[in-house]
DNA sequence: GTCTATACTTCGATAGAC
DNA sequence: GTCTATCGAAGTATAGAC
């Protein structure tokens, strides 16, 4: 992960390096190819090379797309936000949103996925301001969709506000999921009992 | 991270090798530097040469106390888990034991290291099982000290059974302090003052 | 747009002297 | 118990041919 990575990256000066278009379907299947490796193996196992392998070409086009790694990563990680805010987008609009949402933040695929982006993104700062930014866009729009709705329902705001229920069940759905990914799972069918009624 | 990491590792062939003790002082520092370059740059930050640096020794001295990395990170994980069993068990005994509960699971450096393990844990088999089985050790012992102060209280075990209760509360506390490290805080004044009430 | 070739760094791990 | 020295593999990134 780390080999050879320099401590002082001079981006400014390489500016001028030609650089692949957003639209080429070899910057896609470089994108697809770091989200598996993310996913089978982990971030520390995203290297130009591997994904290299894993799309089918040379790790030289991968820099030709991506400056760094640190660009490739930021690039994934607006890819999934967006695909994910429409997801989100088509869940708080269905019939039944609440539900929606909790099977949606309860997938395995995505919970593993924002481990390792929350992990990296601890270390590296322009991966932690994006994903900061989108967790606020998530939880704005969750809170525009749902708040109109609880209001009319049975649940009383003043002992649970809408902003309260959101992170509560949004956090809860993220641990489960991780501790299952682990094969710890104490507590959690009385867990979801609880949510299954609330739902 | 992964530079020389060999696919096939031949632990047993070289089981005949000479490890250290497991009371040196050196090796403790090696723990040391590994904690404190987890927390500070993350797993993948984590080498041999980057550990020694930071104990103050050689690189050969780590294979020498731990034969692979795997094993360094293996003991990084019984160390901090046995430690915070002990923390626990003082928070589970405290005259206020949920409220104890509650701040001992939002310390952040913590929560970080959880992340940063559970990274790991997620495509390294030892490190996920061990973790596992320190996990449902947390969530047992908790059970046991908290259920009879709880069958006592005004909280309604039909209406939120013990063990939903200990899964929402660790979970909203470690979401909460990862998110506060991203930078994101939506939601978390309404979430807290709920669990203030609670507790 | 994709490739070959290359420079240089860092990696895990071991052998063997002291 | 700690060190020096070393191997071979893998890392990021670039230059330049095609």
């Amino acid at each position: 992960m780390l080999g050879g990575r320099p401590t002082t990256y001079p981006s400014s000066v390489v500016a001028s390096r030609r650089l692949g278009t957003e639209t080429s379907e070899t910057r896609t299947a470089l994108l697809d190819a770091t989200e598996q490796l993310m996913l089978d193996s982990g971030y520390a196992a995203v290297s130009s090379r591997r994904v290299a392998a894993v799309a089918g070409v040379r790790p030289a086009l991968v820099h030709y797309y991506f400056r760094t790694m640190d660009d490739l990563f930021l690039a994934l990680v607006r890819r999934g936000a967006e695909q994910n805010l429409k997801r989100q987008a088509r869940a708080l609009a269905s019939d039944r949103p609440l539900r929606a949402l909790w099977e949606l933040s309860s997938e395995r695929a995505g919970a593993t996925l924002m481990i390792e982006l929350t992990a990296l993104a601890n270390h590296r700062k322009a991966i932690r301001v994006e994903l900061a930014r989108y967790a606020e866009e998530f939880r704005r729009l969750q809170r525009e969709a749902l708040a109109p709705l609880l209001r009319d329902s049975g649940l009383d705001a003043d002992e649970l506000p809408i902003d309260a229920l959101l992170v509560a069940l949004t956090s809860v759905s993220r641990v489960l999921v991780m501790e299952e990914a682990l094969g710890a799972t104490s507590g959690h069918a009385a867990m979801r009992e609880v949510v299954e009624r609330l739902l």
